[in-house]
DNA sequence: CTAGCTTCTGGACAGGTGTCCAGTTTGAGG
DNA sequence: CCTCAAACTGGACACCTGTCCAGAAGCTAG
């Protein structure tokens, strides 16, 4: 009986797995080649040497696809160090910094990214959900603010993902943006009685 | 020669902005009865009474209709009133409560314009830069606060924006996100010395 | 080696999308 | 009342999407 290892849909063989990581990769050279309205699930199948069906096999959507190129980045992404230096605004900044910067390399792949993310579909949704509890627990575990500053950074922190996603802001730029936002918003906390 | 009216596309006649003001209606109506996945600009046109064709016209897909339905209402809104009581906090979270809110009384409908919204679409793009610079205007007349902490709230209002159109958040719940939020964010700056 | 499962294939399918255009209706100006 | 341009019609079009399934190919246990 094969092996079995985490999967878009549920649990794969090797052999399954190994087609789909060669369809995630056929995705990223996709979207860097056609953007995100000139990729199709065909395409990628095409790509990756298989047939659309098999595609489909695995992924309902071109949206399912490019939100499985981003959770699988975001969960290799190693967790940030537990409280290093810095007030608690830089560390929050940082925590969510590398996010942000999963798939800043390509502009085209991140723009991609985020309207995927944004899709109304089942597979998406999971995602989804998976994705905003890792994303929750690496700001949580960044500092110990009170709740209502922890929700409002979350907060501004999908803003400017959508904001970049949407091409109104540069990603290069998410980092520093982060920083000043987590500073408007942590350290006045701890200054006033 | 007939009089003209801002319009979706470019400068329409009266008759013109009449059918648009029926489609837009009627997109309303389809989408609390189908849902953002059952909408169909066909279906919008057949209950409006007019030919597909024509609805086309005016309106490239269901995105750009759909976001022109958020647009109207956003514009009709009145201006909040200048500097009433309240702190700023108050005052900004006022301004961008109204705006969450515009759709809030349909859920199927506040779903459908923050899923259209973030099409990227040229169409939708226009629109969207025309709504972003309408909130930006209302929050920075609500508040004299500084840019940073500015930028900070209206980073979160999206940002709620979107995880309420994902279903994350109620819409009913935004005002008192917001509320929190901008208290978190503002009258720290007056606070402390 | 081979039986029997798993995986992949390739092509057909129904449905939806946005475009186009020749032809009809509408209504304002003369 | 008539003219004529603006607005709408309806149906055909090419394309894309996701689903399905019968059969081929690949692996693995026996």
């Amino acid at each position: 009986m094969p092996r079995t290892t985490e999967a878009p849909r549920a649990r794969l063989s090797d052999r399954q797995a190994e087609t789909v990581r060669r369809l995630t990769e056929a995705a990223v050279e996709e979207v860097a080649e056609h953007r995100y309205e000139g990729l199709t699930v065909r395409g990628v199948a095409k790509r990756a040497g298989v047939a659309p069906a098999t595609a489909y096999t695995y992924f309902a959507s071109k949206n399912h696809l490019l939100a499985e190129v981003f959770w699988r980045r975001l969960r290799d992404l190693p967790e940030p160090d537990p409280l290093p230096g810095g007030s608690p605004a830089d560390r929050a900044a940082e925590a969510l910094s590398a996010v942000a910067l999963l798939v800043a390399d390509d502009p085209a792949l991140s723009a991609a990214c985020t309207t995927a993310m944004l899709a109304d579909e089942p597979n998406v949704l999971r995602l989804r959900a998976r994705i905003g509890l890792r994303v929750h627990e690496r700001i949580s575990g960044a500092t110990d603010a009170s709740p209502a500053a922890l929700q409002a950074f979350e907060l501004a922190f999908y803003g400017a993902l959508v904001q970049a996603g949407m091409g109104h802001l540069s990603y290069r730029d998410l980092p520093g943006l982060l920083a000043t936002t987590a500073r408007t918003i942590f350290p006045r906390t701890e200054e006033c009685p």
